[in-house]
DNA sequence: GCAAGGTC
């Protein structure tokens, strides 16, 4: 039997229907679909079985005697055996059952670095159990019948070395973000789901967003004025205009201007001009999520649904650098699915051009086209925001095709009392491409007829107080877009990568925001292991898979090399272990700050009790014992958003998998519960206000004796007894004292 | 419990 394998399901499917004289047979083998065909009749039968693969199915860990973080080093990690375990079993077992009946493998996993790993890992699980068959590669761009037949009836050989350029990635971003991972979460003392990672992509993105914040809050604002007018010709029509100097930085200067400025202004000249806006290029991954972001999806969620349109069959594989349309691809084809339908004046228009020119971005890639339509849907085949992901890629298809769109521009110079205004305008005169994708269009700005030498009265001046602002914090898609430039992570890992910052907690807001814990954590690595903080780690590597992959390096070799270069880190780590402990948690300390204490004017904080539950503290505990709830679970961000009416900063609650939880202010999200709870006690049976201590819960025969000895024997001596300095005498937590006081008198002592 | 990269 030849068998094939694909790097996924929908691989091996659309490659034996094209190969398969008949409709190829879909077999299940340990739950993996195979599809299965024969060429040729009786002796010359060929049995042919395909098979698709989940990406990477085994990946590489340290062996489990590594994982206790407190007993093992982050430094025994370096030189730690690495192993390869199964990620997907299923296909795993598949594979070698497969495996042992094959009498050919051929390798047909994507035509990229990371393909010809994932073909060697499904390689080498097949040698296992049959050392001797012999294999083949195949590449191809497009999975269309001429591509496929072209690859296959020309099978190549197995890269080895491009494969051992991908592992030597694997290794090295092992070795290098759990061992830095581990060090730097021991020495915050953030174990447990609290831990901080470290990694070659994530720390240099985490650093361009706290570099960001750096720049903001070091930015001194400067004060300037700017002068606008509005004026009206002689038809009664009104447009604005203002001071060509657009802003004053000396008042006394826009002063002086401004009040000179008459009724009436002169129009010196107009100047009429055209402009031109080409085309957008095809869809990248990057350019799908950046426009999908720009129309109010986030990253995840435009890839999400993405990722369901594709497998539904209505757009291509959403995973791809490629901004140029492959020449296997029929575009004239694919626009003619659009005659009928919701889009069919566009694709008729299109279609009615007798030469179909698509734009081109820069990037061209062998693995997959472009993201484009693949089939027809209706608007109510569909979910709403799958929808709006679906014309969005339709428009975008179409707009690649179109032309230009042209404006006519007008500039217009005016006087007034010796002070020169400007205005400008532009009308769009060929929608162009513009007409197909009429996201985020600038509007119009249209003046009235006018004609030079015209007079104008001034019917309102204004001289603005204004303050330059500063840079502005990064928005995910525009984060993507600069990861992609730094070449840090990959189409499919960009979105994964800051939805991995959030969840940490290093990051929150929308616009991104950094914690504090991020700036004391990129303090560190800064200082003592900057090449993770940057993106020439991952040039590094790149060059390094380079020369692996052409031969003139070992991998063993660049293993080798890193290795000694983390150990170095190591060594200046070990070196300043107490002063990072020190800076780590003092940094860790301010996410923990909510405010001041209202009772005692210390500071408030998030702190922990012995159980391992959490709550807002005061800093003069014992002496003040405020206090407020907090969540169970969840990861609590202290936000620099502060309440009017308590001074205490806004909180926000991230749990793993859920969407972030605004709690706001804790004093009024506390207001509010107990507001709740009165409601709902109301709405119960009144209990009856206890006669005897006896009556409380949880007072038996010996708590009531040790209430006694400490003077209680009366609710109302309970009631208004300090409930910590009892707790202490009795031995009993300052809870449950607490809560014998509710039932008492039904409120809490000083919350 | 640690990374980043595939895929769903």
């Amino acid at each position: 039997m030849h068998l094939i394998v694909t790097e996924k399901n929908i691989a091996a499917r659309r490659i034996a229907a094209i190969l398969a004289p008949k409709n190829p047979k879909k077999d299940r083998v340990s739950g993996v679909d195979v599809y299965r065909y024969e060429i040729g009749s009786d002796e010359n039968r060929q049995e042919t079985a395909v098979v698709g693969l989940s990406g990477h199915i085994v990946g590489i860990d340290f062996p489990k005697e590594y994982n206790n973080w407190q007993k093992v080093d982050a430094k025994a990690l370096i030189d730690a055996d690495i192993i390869t375990t199964p990620i997907n079993r299923k296909i795993v077992t598949a594979l070698k059952s497969l495996g042992k009946e094959a009498s050919r493998v051929t390798i047909a996993t994507d035509y990229d670095r990371e393909g010809e790993l994932i073909g060697v890992e499904a390689l080498n699980i097949i040698k296992k159990v049959n050392p001797d068959a012999p294999f083949d590669r195949v590449r191809y761009s497009a999975i269309i019948p001429k591509a496929i037949e072209v690859a296959f009836s020309n099978p190549t050989d197995v890269d080895f070395n491009l494969a051992d350029a991908g592992h030597s990635r694997q290794v090295i971003d092992l070795v290098w973000g759990a061992a830095l991972t581990r060090y730097i979460s021991l020495a915050a003392g953030r174990l447990g789901k609290m831990f901080l990672s470290v990694g070659r992509v994530q720390s240099p993105t985490l650093s361009l967003i706290v570099d960001k914040e750096k720049e903001r809050n070091i930015f001194v604002p400067t004060p300037y004025w700017e002068i606008q007018t509005e004026l009206k010709n002689a038809e009664g029509e009104i447009f604005s205009a203002q001071h060509s100097t657009r802003r004053f930085l000396d008042k006394e200067e826009a002063t002086k201007a401004f009040e000179k400025l008459g009724k009436q202004a002169e129009l010196k000249e107009i100047e009429k001009g055209n402009k031109t806006d080409q085309p957008p290029i095809p869809f990248s991954t990057t350019g799908f999520i950046s426009a999908a972001n720009a129309i109010g999806l986030s990253p995840s969620n435009a890839m999400r649904i993405a990722e369901s349109l594709y497998t539904n069959g209505y757009i291509s594989y959403p995973r791809t650098d490629n901004t140029v349309y492959p020449d296997t691809l029929d575009l004239r084809a694919q626009i003619e699915i659009f005659k009928e339908g919701p889009f069919k004046e566009y694709a008729n228009a299109l279609l009615e051009k007798t030469e179909l020119v698509p734009t081109r971005g820069k990037k061209e890639t062998t693995d997959h086209p472009p993201i484009y339509p693949a089939s027809l849907a209706k608007n109510a085949d569909l979910k709403e925001e799958e929808w709006k992901v679906y014309e969005l890629v339709v428009r975008r298809f179409f707009a690649t095709f179109a032309g230009p769109s042209e404006w006519e521009t007008m500039r217009l110079r005016l006087d007034i009392e010796g002070e020169e205004f400007r205005a400008s305008g532009a009308r769009l005169v060929e929608p162009g491409w513009r007409w197909y994708y009429p996201y985020n269009a600038p509007e119009d700005r249209l003046f009235p007829e006018l004609r030079e030498g015209d007079s104008l009265e001034v019917i309102n001046k204004e001289m603005l107080d204004k303050e330059t602002q500063p840079p502005g914090r990064y928005g995910q898609g525009r984060l993507i877009n600069i990861m992609e430039e730094l070449g840090l992570g990959t189409k499919a890992t960009r979105h994964e990568i800051i939805s991995k910052l959030y969840s940490r907690a290093y990051i929150h807001g929308n616009p991104i925001q950094p914690t504090n814990t991020s700036f004391a954590v990129m303090d560190t690595l800064e200082k003592y292991s900057p090449t993770i903080t940057k993106p020439d780690m991952t040039k590094l590597l790149e060059e390094n898979m380079d020369r692996i992959a052409e031969g003139r390096v070992k991998e063993v070799a660049v293993l080798e090399e890193s290795r000694e270069m983390l150990k170095q880190v190591f060594t200046e780590l070990d070196k300043n272990r107490e002063r990072i402990i020190e800076s780590l948690q003092a940094g860790l300390r301010e996410d923990k700050i909510i405010g001041t204490c209202s009772l005692c004017g210390n500071e408030l904080m998030i702190r922990r009790s012995k159980r391992g539950g959490r709550f807002i503290g005061c800093n003069n505990y014992p002496n003040c014992t405020f206090s407020l709830p907090l969540p169970k679970s969840g990861q609590i961000i202290v936000t620099d958003k502060s309440c009017e009416a308590h001074g205490m900063h806004h909180i926000r609650i991230i749990n793993q998998g859920k969407r972030a939880w605004d709690l706001g202010c804790p004093q009024c999200n506390f207001i509010e519960w107990q507001k709740t709870q009165q409601q709902e006690q109301a709405l119960q049976p009144k209990k009856e206000r206890p006669k005897s201590i006896k009556d409380l819960e949880g007072v038996g025969k010996a708590t009531a004796g040790k209430l006694e000895e400490a003077g209680i024997t009366s609710v109302e001596a309970l009631a208004e007894a300090d409930p910590i300095e009892l707790a202490k005498i009795i031995k009993i937590s300052v809870k449950k004292v607490k809560n014998w006081q509710v039932s008492c008198n039904g409120t809490v002592e000083d919350a």
